[in-house]
DNA sequence: CATATTTCAGCTCTACTGAAATTA
DNA sequence: CTAATTTCAGTACAGCTGAAATAT
């Protein structure tokens, strides 16, 4: 007891405390490693949408990631200018900007992918593997259920 | 299939992108009902640690709510100017700070909890109760082992 | 003309860094 | 003199807003 480093049970009781203290961690690790490679959170995910669904315009991947389309506009230009994506005006609706994944940006999302399972091991060591499906699941509902 | 809202599988396979993504949620969702008081997050937090284990140090709260003490003393600052806390010199090494929570501060925080629980209400509505004391535990123990 | 898409400039919040001022 | 504590100024990332530019 009196333990300086306790935490209040105030904030401890609340999940949202926890969720957005350990969420937190989660993307602050996770960044760091990203920020050696030169990238940041966001450019990993633009890659994983066009590896996983192909090409989209701009407006498409906003829509996809939840994210602002004048932040995805940065985002997609330091891709590009690191060769991982290209982009191309759509001939059928010349407002639209295609972005499509290139091999560059193939190697650099697997490589991303690995480094993120790492940081996942280190958060969640404490999990064996049965309680580590077990948060995903329920991670995973709420996640779904989130106001998009 | 070919939903345009599907979030790519290589994000959504990730716990940390999960964690990271509802964390957030609820860290929003939590700082906007605070806003409408005036507040931000980490006075609900001082608030907490004041009221759960009584007058600290400005260096001792840093250390137990893992923020920074510059960061510490600006909320401090603020909550200091709305009568929610009193500082004071420690008369026995001055140049610690004393801070000790008001009854206008242990009303607040009375508010404040309670806003906490309706946000929480509304982010884990998907999980039934047994689902819910489940998803705390999980991140009890992952916050627990998360680095000091 | 109104609308859609991209892009730019700027702002807020959280969090961190560096350094000054005071006291021990 | 060195160290601890508080405080201030500045920086960076994530995220959002508003508006301009281009095209439909």
């Amino acid at each position: 007891m009196n333990d300086p480093d306790a935490v209040p049970p105030r904030l401890t009781g609340l999940s949202t405390y926890l969720l957005s203290r350990v969420g937190k961690a989660a993307r602050t690790a996770l960044g760091e490693r990203l920020a050696e490679r030169g990238l940041r959170l966001w450019h990993m995910a633009v890659l994983a949408a066009l590896d996983d669904f192909g090409p989209h315009a701009q407006r498409d991947l906003a829509a996809r990631l939840r994210i602002d389309p004048s932040d995805l506009a940065k985002a997609v230009d330091q891709l590009a200018a690191a060769g991982q994506v290209e982009r191309s005006r759509d001939p059928a609706d010349r407002r639209r900007v295609s972005v499509t994944i290139t091999p560059v940006g193939r190697a650099a999302l697997a490589e991303l992918d690995g480094e993120a399972r790492q940081v996942q091991e280190e958060l969640l060591a404490p999990l064996d593997p049965a309680e580590r499906a077990q948060l995903h699941a329920l991670l995973g509902r709420i996640f779904d259920a989130l106001p998009r």
